[in-house]
Order: C-alpha cells, then sequence, then structure tokens
DNA sequence: GGCAAATAATTCAACCGTTGAACAAATCAG
DNA sequence: CTGATTTGTTCAACGGTTGAATTATTTGCC
C-alpha cells in the first residue's frame, strides 16, 4: 500500500523480471520477439533485456527451432540450467531432508535421512541440518551449480526473522534457526512454516495450476498454507495457516491446545490411527485398499471433518482448489469423497463455481522442493539483485 | 503476478500516486520538500508531479503554517475539497441509502429512506436508487462537486460485472445492476457486496487503522468483509466474505442454504431476536441495558457461536483486528465479551499476539460511506486516470 | 541458382522522467 | 542590514524505453 518512490532503475529491475518470467513460463523456448509480443514491450528492449540476463548466466540461447515458412530462425531462450539453484531444507518429527532445484525448477539432488528428531536438542539437529547441507550443496558443485542461497521448512510457527517460536510436535520453543546454522558459511538461510513451503511447492509444480488454493498439511498436526493470486499469504504478523486448531464441534474432546473440538482430534494423524485401530500410514493404507469396514469408517469421518472445516474457508476466502497434502495425499482416495461431500454441501457458491479438491501432486517432497524452490523464485522475480550480486 | 510491462509513462503514475497519497496520510499539510523526504524522491521531482496535480485540481496550496526557526515557510499541500467526489449507494433489505464523499474523505451529504426494498420488483428499486442518486449529484454540484463515479453496495453475491447472482434476503437473483442503473447519464458505476464495502470504509475511516481485519457485517444474513495488508481480498471470483454460512456445529438446526448448524443459525439477526423473544433490535438493547437475563443470555450465546466461527478465521488468517459491524456494532456490549472469550480459548498465537475486537466506527454508515469512499480511493490510488479524463 | 518475401535481431537518434546541483525566494536571528 | 536557513524552481545530464532503419538469415518461387 504504502510503497516507495520509482527511479528510473526500478523500471529496469521490473522488466528483467518480467523478460525473465516470460521464458519461464513459455510452452517452448521463446525468441527475443517471442517476449516482445508477449509483454508488448519493443524488441529493442526485450534485446537489451535479454543481453544483461544471459551475461548474468540467468538465461542461455538454445539452437534455432524448426520453423514453418519463411524468415531468420529464432533463437529460443531458456533458464539457464547451470545458473543460481537453491538449496531446500527440511526438519520434521521423522526426517530430516535436502533437496537442490535449478533455475529452471528441475531437482537436481535429494537426499533424506530417516530418524527420530524429537529426543535430540535442536542445537544437535542443527548440526546435522548444517551436515547435509554441506553434503547437498557439495554435490549441486560438483554439477556446476552455484547455490544462492537456502530456505529451511520446519513444522512449526517461525518468526520474520527465523526464529522458530513453537513447534509443539518437535518439542521446539523459541530456538533460533539463522544462528544456529551459521555453519553454511554465509549462505543466506530463510526459514519458513512446512506447510507454507509445500504450498509454494506446488504452486509451482504444475505448469499453470489454480492461482487461489489451500494447501492442507496432514501431519501429526494439521498445517494449512494458503495460495491467494499466485502468492503465498503469511498473515498480519506471519502466522496464518492453523488449519489444526479451527474448531470442527466446539464441545468436542479437549485438545493439547486448550480448546476443545479442534479439527486435529479429528483428522490429526494420531486421531485416525486411533480411530482405525492401525499401526501406522502404511498400515492403514493397505488396509483400506483391502477394504477394511472400519477403517474405512474410519477415514470417511476423518475426511468428513476435515471437509467441515474446509468449507468454511472455501465460504470465507473462494479459493478455487483445496490440495490435500502430507499424509492425505496417500489417503486422498478415501477422505477426498467425504470432503468434497461437504463442500457441496456446505459452500454457498459451489453450485456455479466449483472448488477442484485434489491429492497433492509433490507428495511427500512438497516442502524440501517448494523451500528449495522458493530460493529460485525469489532470483526468478527479482533478478537485478542476483545480477548486482554478480556483477557489483 | 503476472504483470505488464512498466514504460517510462508508468513512473509518472506510480510517482503521482505516491506524492498524492503522502499528502492525503500526513498528518499535517506536508510542504513539497516534506513530501520529498519522505518519499525519497527529489525536490525537483516532487515539485514538477505537485505542479500536474495542482493543475487537475486534485491538491490545493494552503497558506503558509507559522514556522519556528529561520527558512522560507512552506506551501501546505492538501487534497482538494473541490476535486472529483465519490457518490456511495445502498440497497438494504428496509432502506436505501445515498451519501458524497469528498476527495479528502469527508462526508458532504448523506439522505436514507426506509422502506421495506423486499416486495418490489428489482426494476423499480433501482430505479428509485437512480432518483436518490441524481438527488445527491445535484445537491453535491449545488456545493462545487464534480461526481466522479458511483458505488453501490448490495446485500449479497455479485459478480465482477456488476450482477447480483444472489440476494437471498433481497430476494434478487441475477439482477443486472449496470442496465438497471443507466439512468445516471454515464457516470460509472461499480456494484460491490455490503460486507466488502464496509470493510473498505473502516479501512479508511481511522487515521491508521489495523492493515490486516475481519469486518462482521451482521444483519438478516451475515457476511464478512476481509482485508489483508491494506487491501480489500474479493476471493479468487469475487465470493470471498460467506462467514453466515461457516458451520459451527457441523450436525445443527437446517440452515435456508441447505446446509446444517450455519452460524447464520446461532448468531443471525432472526436467531438472536427469537432467542430473547424480542421484537426488534432496539428492544432488544433497551432489554439487554435493563439486564434482562434471558436478552443477556441470548446475546451471550450469539456470541459465543460468533466467537467460535471469528476464532477459527484468525487462526487461519492472523488478522490484526475483528472488527464488529451491523447490528453487531451496537450489541457489541454485550456480544464482545463472548467473542474475545473464544478468541482467547482457541486461537494458537494469542498468547504472543492478541486480537482486538471492537465496534464499527462508520455503524450503521458503514457501506454507504465505504461505497463512496472506494470511488475517491480509486482516484487517489491512480491519479493519472483521472488527470487524463480532465485534459485528454 | 538467384531473387524476393519474411522474420529475427541490432543499432541509433529521439523522447520521457528523474536526478543533482546551482540558483532564486522568503523568512528569522542578531 | 546581513548572514543563516529552508523552500521551491531551473537546467543540463543520465538512464531507460521507443520506433524506425538496418543487418542477418532463412524459405519459397521462378
Amino acid at each position: 500500500m504504502t510503497d516507495g518512490p520509482v527511479r528510473q532503475a526500478s523500471l529496469r529491475e521490473h522488466n528483467l523480471g518480467l523478460v525473465l518470467r516470460q521464458a519461464a513460463n513459455a510452452m517452448r523456448p521463446p525468441s527475443r520477439a517471442d517476449i516482445a509480443a508477449a509483454t508488448s514491450l519493443t524488441r529493442a528492449t526485450v534485446s537489451a533485456l535479454v543481453d544483461d540476463l544471459i551475461a548474468g548466466g540467468l538465461l542461455t540461447e538454445v539452437g534455432p527451432a524448426p520453423r514453418a515458412g519463411a524468415g531468420r530462425p529464432a533463437a529460443g531462450l531458456v533458464l539457464s540450467a547451470s545458473g543460481p539453484a537453491g538449496l531446500g531444507l527440511e526438519i520434521n518429527v521423522d526426517y530430516l531432508a535436502a533437496c537442490v532445484v535449478d533455475l529452471a525448477g528441475a531437482v537436481r539432488h535429494r537426499d533424506v535421512r530417516h530418524a527420530d528428531q524429537r529426543p535430540g536438542h535442536p542445537d544437535q539437529v542443527l548440526a546435522e541440518v548444517a551436515e547435509l547441507a554441506a553434503d547437498a550443496r557439495a554435490h549441486a558443485e560438483r554439477e556446476g551449480l552455484a547455490v544462492a542461497g537456502a530456505a529451511l521448512a520446519v513444522p512449526g510457527l517461525v518468526t520474520a526473522h527465523g526464529v522458530v517460536r513453537l513447534a509443539p510436535n518437535l518439542g521446539w520453543r523459541d530456538v533460533d534457526v539463522p544462528t544456529g546454522l551459521a555453519a553454511l558459511d554465509g549462505l543466506p538461510v530463510t526459514v519458513d512454516n512446512e506447510a507454507n513451503l509445500a504450498a509454494l511447492g506446488e504452486l509451482h509444480a504444475g505448469p499453470a495450476g489454480p492461482a487461489s488454493f489451500l494447501y492442507v498439511s496432514g501431519e501429526i498436526g494439521i498445517g494449512a498454507g494458503i495460495v491467494l493470486h499466485g502468492a503465498l499469504f503469511r498473515g498480519a504478523r506471519g502466522w496464518s495457516g492453523e488449519l489444526g486448531h479451527v474448531a470442527v464441534r466446539p464441545d468436542g474432546p479437549a485438545c493439547s491446545c486448550g480448546a476443545r473440538g479442534c479439527l486435529e482430534q479429528y483428522a490429526g494423524q494420531e486421531a485416525i490411527l486411533r480411530a482405525a485401530a492401525a499401526g501406522g500410514i502404511d498400515d492403514l493404507r493397505a488396509r483400506a485398499t483391502a477394504g477394511d469396514p472400519g477403517v474405512l469408517a474410519a477415514l470417511a469421518a476423518a475426511g468428513a471433518a476435515l471437509g467441515v472445516a474446509v468449507a468454511g474457508v472455501v465460504n470465507l476466502l473462494d479459493v478455487e482448489a483445496v490440495v490435500l497434502g502430507g499424509i492425505y495425499a496417500p489417503l486422498a482416495p478415501w477422505l477426498r469423497p467425504a470432503v468434497v461431500a461437504e463442500i457441496h454441501r456446505r459452500v454457498l457458491t459451489d453450485a456455479w463455481s466449483p472448488v477442484d479438491v485434489r491429492p497433492s501432486v509433490l507428495g511427500a517432497d512438497a516442502a524440501v522442493v517448494g523451500a528449495a524452490g522458493s530460493v529460485v523464485r525469489a532470483i526468478r522475480d527479482n533478478p537485478t539483485k542476483w545480477l548486482t550480486r554478480i556483477i557489483p
């Protein structure tokens, strides 16, 4: 709202980003002329901008594609696969993960270490994350990728400065991640909620997904990432998305948060496993596939509770889609019908503007991939920062 | 996200708006030098921009304020009170209203006609609105105000093109307002949901209110206007804010929408009056003031239901404030405690980032004033459009 | 094979808006 | 009255985009 002034340089900044995004989002590698036509900039301007982007290592020319008809062949422009890359990190209850995504969005490296993180002290966990990060970085550099930054996904509430205010299922409280991760010599690290980064991952996964959706992350807790008009919404103070503590029945069972009837008590991982008398998600899935009536009933009940909460969100925010992530992704075949039914029943505008309910396409990797992607997205959206970092 | 290109002219466009907003939001009439300092533009640039804005009738100079210390006295700049004005219109169940707001945000004219609008045909109602609008416009012109545009508030779902898709309490369905209001010879008219415009009214009412809040409009139905980061959020397709049909108890009483346990069944006007056995809001308020236990219990119950729904919203969106509007404004003394209690109980982050729950400052006028304000805000945010309309 | 048509990319003078410094205007303190 | 101080304007310079002309490279046709 109260935005800054615009000087001449901001012009260039904006248009560099525009050209880069145009090259990124096109179906086929566009020519300079294509970009000029799409952006309504001049060919002269686009040429100048592209020169800068190529010099900065963000764009590369690919051999001319065979053309139909006469005319000089166009040089296709693609995001440089050897340009700056993003490092994604994730701390979760029972694993640590890292991955590297290049500027074009391709996952170039992935690493997961399964182990219960709850007993360890936060410093110990962060040290292991730093180790994982160093490994991933070395691997990337062996492929000729320069890692531009890192993002860490954590299942909890994170402040704007990267302090984990509260991560109940990890047993963390007020952990200052940036100082704990100082080992990554100078690499800028951002920290964010796991559901937020997973939502970003989903947003950028498909070629053209919905611009407004709710990503629901089912884990031991239930989080949500809210994407509105193609941008992640973090809330006024960074604490949006606490879907797990939306009330489903105001006088339902007591929740660990102190309230009653929270969604978590009906559709959280532990509630589902208890209701289905299952030992784990794999077991649950197997028995659901086999048609175990108790398991099917438990999943239907969880889906209905989830549907009630999600329908409220849709009524309120009018999102186009709901993405089922975390443990909900593999359970989607059994949860989805109940969620869809509640949306049909409760969303006022459902008749003329339906809501797409679908499982996550990235599955369990959504948060790490989203984290790594968020780093390269920042460069894509404001290439100037990167270019001036290269050539000051 | 996929925004357009930035040409040289966009620079000017942006900076004109920046200067104008700076003059509007300042505590005292700022000088050109003040604006330059606040925006980090040059004094030269600000002078050039201010010249354009004065020539276009959007800014005016006020006599130099007495200054402390040496130096040439500064010419204060204020939004022109004789510049373009906005016409606000409202159709509600039991009244029609109009108001005129000048560029500085002052309400210069107001008119309300109480009458039940439900029996009349939409065309008939729109004809009366047109009459009211013509009156208001004539009145404004007698004061030397040129009306730049109009905005109409309607208690229902409105498409982007101004068609009222559904207004249940008015009995309207697919009413094309712009063609029905064509009588306002050429005046551009936008149509929007009543709660949305009321939220805008609240946003601009105070000098510096919260940038993210939920405006709850209690009427026969319950609507909500969502303001995020200082901008109204309309949803992906324009149908956000259906708070009245958020489920409070999934298997509660049947609602007119076809679902069960919607908030409207607990905290809608009719539900409250029925529970309190009251004839109207005035009666209810009088008996609440007198301490009637039945009325107090009914209001506490309604407040609790509202609080459950609102707490869910806060958990999800992390808004800084909740504004109680419509009939909730006069009933706030009795509703607020229950709402606050539910927020304390259910909002996870409440302990370290509290939510302000307060009654609307504009009261019943919020929607009309917000509608009129939205017209002048559009000019404030993009003065270029207005300037080129004056001098093409 | 050669030439015209067509399309891509670059070059360059012109234009537009902002900048920075110099300058004129208006006031106060002594 | 004079010097200090702050406001506002003027003007050459600069950065960035534009549009037209030019060069480059291919296809299609005779």
